[in-house]
Order: C-alpha cells, then structure tokens, then sequence
DNA sequence: CAATACTATTTATACTAATAAATAGATTAA
DNA sequence: TTAATCTATTTATTAGTATAAATAGTATTG
C-alpha cells in the first residue's frame, strides 16, 4: 500500500509494444512526414491483435503529435512533424502542479532571450525585419481600449517569439517561444485585471525600437547586449507587477466584512 | 492534393472531448496527484458512450502523463504529476527531426548551467554535497574498462543533473535535466567509438572539485563564474571531438575500396 | 470545355458483448 | 502469526457489426 509508483507491470500492455513497434519501424527506415502507416485492417494483421488494440496505439502516436488520422481513401495515420503547439502543451502538463512564478519565468527569460537575438541578427530576411517592425508599429499609438491594451502587449511578445523562430537553435527557439507564451498566459489571465502600465508599455516599446535598429544593422553583441537591459527591465516591472496585484487582491479581501 | 496538413477537422473526436471534459474537471476541483477518476464503467455512464470510446480517453491521458492506469480492485485511472521522464520523451519526439546538433546543445547548456549553479548554492543539503562529493571520487581513478569509462562520463552528468534538481526553478530544472539527458545519449551513441579523452576527463574532474568547493563555502557567484568556465572548455573539447569524429568517419570511408 | 454534382469505395469512428488478466482484500491453513 | 489461497472488482483484449466521414473518379450541366 505504502508505494504504488515503484510497481513494475507485469506485462506491457499490447498497444503500447505495437507504439513501440511503429517507431522502432519508422527511426529504422528514416520515414519522413507526410508517408503513411499501414491502415488500421494491415496493423490488425501485422500485430495479430483486435481493431480496439491498434486504434489505442494510433491514439497514442496521435496524442504524442507524431501522425495525424485522416478518414476516407489514402486516409489512416500519416506521419507528422510533432507541431510545436503539441510539445508546448504536453510540457505545459509537465509544470501543471509546479505553477513556475513570475520571477521564475522571467529567470529563464532573461537567460535564453539575449542570446536568442545575437544568434538571429545574422540570419533576419527582410521579411523579418519587415515584420518586426510592423510589431512595433502596433505598440506606438497609446491604446484606448481593453482589447488594443491586450493586442500591444501581444505584439510585443509576437516581437521575441519571431526572433526566437529564427535564431537557428531549435532547442533555443523552442524554449524561447514557451517562455513567451507563458508570459502571454500570465498577462491574459492575471495581470488583465492591472490598470495599464504606461511606464513598462514606453520602456518595452523603446529596446524594440533599439533591437530593431541593432538588427538592421546586423549588430549581434548590441542586439544581446540590448535584450539583455530589455529583459532586466521587464524582470524588475513585473516584480513591481506582482507586488501591486497582491496588494490589489489584499484590499480585495479587506473589503470582505467579518 | 496541394496541403492536406491545414484541413481542419469537421467534428472533434467523441474521446478528445472527454479528454478535454476531464481535463477541466481536474482543474477545477483542484485535484491532487493520487486521487482516482471514475471508473470506466461510471465514465460510459457520465458521457454516454461506450467502453472503447472511454478507453481511447483515457489512453490519450495516460499517454500525456496525466493518469496512471490499474488494474484490478480500487484500480481504474489515478491521478499523476508529470514524470520527468515522461515530458522528457515527449520533447524529444518534437526534436527527432531537427536533431540538435552538439554545438547547439551546448550553446544552450553553457547559457543554463552557470545560473543552475548559482541558483542552486544555497539549497543544497548536507546530503547533497556528499552525494556531489561521492560522483566525483566515481571519476578520481584512471578507467580501465570500456565500461569504467563510461561510467565515469555518466557520473560527471548526474552531477550537473543533481545540481538542476535542487536550482528551484522548475523550468530550468527540466531544461538542466533534459541537456544533459541529450548529451548522455550523444556520449553513449556517437562518441562511445572514441578513444579516451583523458584531458577531457581531467578538466571536467578540476572543474567539479574546485565547483564543489565553492558550493560548500556557499559562494554562489564563484559557482557561477567556475560552472560558466567549465561549460566553455566543455564546449571547446565537444568541438574537437567532432572533429576528430569528422575524420574517423572519413577514415573509414577512405577504407572503403571502389 | 470547365465547373459542379453524384456515387462508390475506402477508411476511421463508435458501439456491444464476452473473455482474459491483474490485484486488493478477505479467508483459510500451517 | 504468517503464508498461501480464494474471490470480487476492475482493466485489457478480442471479435463482430454498424455508422459516418472523406475522397477519387464519374457523370452531368452550363
């Protein structure tokens, strides 16, 4: 009773040896998405097990992002690069009892985003530097309302998420965009309720104007060094962030009679 | 014919919406890690539907890491936190076609590392030192053996990963932890082919002496500044490895008549 | 001739029912 | 008291059937 955990299965279960199976077949013989798995009536057969069986093993390479499952004719599971949606939620499952904090999330921030810019400055299209630029566009005009507030500060994450697209790493450039992302979940589902911080919105606008120029200029080491100050500064609002919203809810609750 | 990846599917999946379903369930009542879910029988009931449906259900938890699934009396699917192991492999299936290569890995190890260290500094136990103290004596003697050498090589790694466990930071933990999963792999499968790196193995064995040093006298900047060098040199000895990897590969092709 | 609608086929999706395997807890025997 | 055995519960797997979705190819229409 004391320890479940440590229990070994006996046997593993059948669906999860055919899951085993495809992905041994697939490693083995460098499939490529886009080609297709048997359909299920082949695996029936392959694996001498019921249509329940093999659909519990498709369901498990789904779920994992690596085929997607398509009715029809030419239908059955395809293989499929994991989308990085996929790997961001399944990580998110990961921290779901860990809730990583502010200071945490931008601990890390601060550590991956500056080099994330020097490794993209040479490697921006004018595309790039296009679209960058329309971002911060989007944050010039002071917003009026809930939603342009809302949209800026999208923008403004949209700004790091493409230059972390870029910068080459694909280990980098996935932690850089969870890392925004979850600074965007943090923005739409607590720090909504803040009046605008017109002090962080100018400041955070200004190192975009900055690293755009260093960008141009293919300027890597300005570029770090500019993200760097940029992701102090948004370090130290934040913490004055959450200290006003924990007075905030504190005064919430003193309003609360008894 | 052109893009069959951007089709988007006309109805969800009776099982992706119990998944979902149970999902908010779980949040809502703050469920803890532990605790059961219904029965498969009383999960038909509740969304009326048939075993197999529930089934692929909670398979797609179980794949996520969100449940466990038991057998037999109280059995059924109980609540777990996400095993690192599990978020792990799921990372990887995102990386399996970009294949990080072993100067990327290190790029983002040599940002992390010096940060674990330092934030690590001040939580480690008495216990911890001594298990840190213990690994390092594992690399004090000259391997003999294939296995030795290995051995060694594992121990140098579970002294970074004890270090990321105990930075208190979950994020950085898992990102500590899975570069150095990635780099044992690298050492296992790629690199086991070499002969000894002994002035490799001896700069590494300096750097974690004069590291645990530094942590026991609690000095966090030290660690930082001792975990940063030693990362470099790492990365420096990585890249002549691959080098020298370049041209025993082509060494061997040379061999090849015709 | 090109665009549209139809149709046949392929395939996944969902359900039912029955048996096998695993196991926690109760019972029994040494 | 301890160890072995039984039993009830629950998942795991199988088999078979029926339905719904997707699509390639064909026929129809403007």
């Amino acid at each position: 009773m004391n320890d479940k955990n440590l229990r070994i299965p006996k046997r593993v279960k059948r669906s999860d040896q055919i899951v085993e199976s495809v992905k041994r077949w697939v490693a083995l013989n460098r499939m490529q998405p886009g080609e297709r798995l048997p359909n299920e009536r082949e695996l029936m057969e392959q694996f001498e097990c019921s249509k329940g069986t093999v659909r519990e093993a498709l369901k498990s390479l789904e779920v994992q992002g690596l085929v997607s499952i398509r009715t029809g004719p030419n239908g059955g599971a395809i293989l499929e690069r994991v989308p990085y949606e996929k790997a961001s939620a399944l990580l998110r499952n990961f921290l779901h009892f860990e809730q990583p904090s502010g200071p945490e999330i931008y601990a890390l921030r601060t550590l991956v985003e500056p080099e994330i810019a020097a490794l993209a400055t040479p490697r921006l299209t004018d595309e790039d530097l296009a679209a960058l630029n329309a971002l911060i566009k989007r944050c010039e005009v002071a917003p009026e309302t809930f939603e342009e507030r809302m949209d800026q500060r999208i923008a403004e994450l949209e700004f790091h998420v493409l230059l972390a697209q870029r910068c080459g790493n694909a280990m980098l450039a996935f932690i850089g965009r969870f890392v925004n992302d979850m600074i965007r979940d943090m923005v739409i589902f607590k720090k909504s309720a803040l009046p605008e911080q017109r002090e962080f919105s100018c400041a955070n606008l200004k190192y975009h104007q900055k690293l755009l120029a260093a960008l141009k200029a293919r300027d890597a080491d300005s570029a770090r060094q500019l993200m760097h100050e940029h992701m102090k500064s948004a370090e130290h609002f934040n913490r004055e962030l959450e200290g006003q919203l924990n007075q905030h809810f504190l005064g919430m609750n003193r309003g609360i009679p008894g």
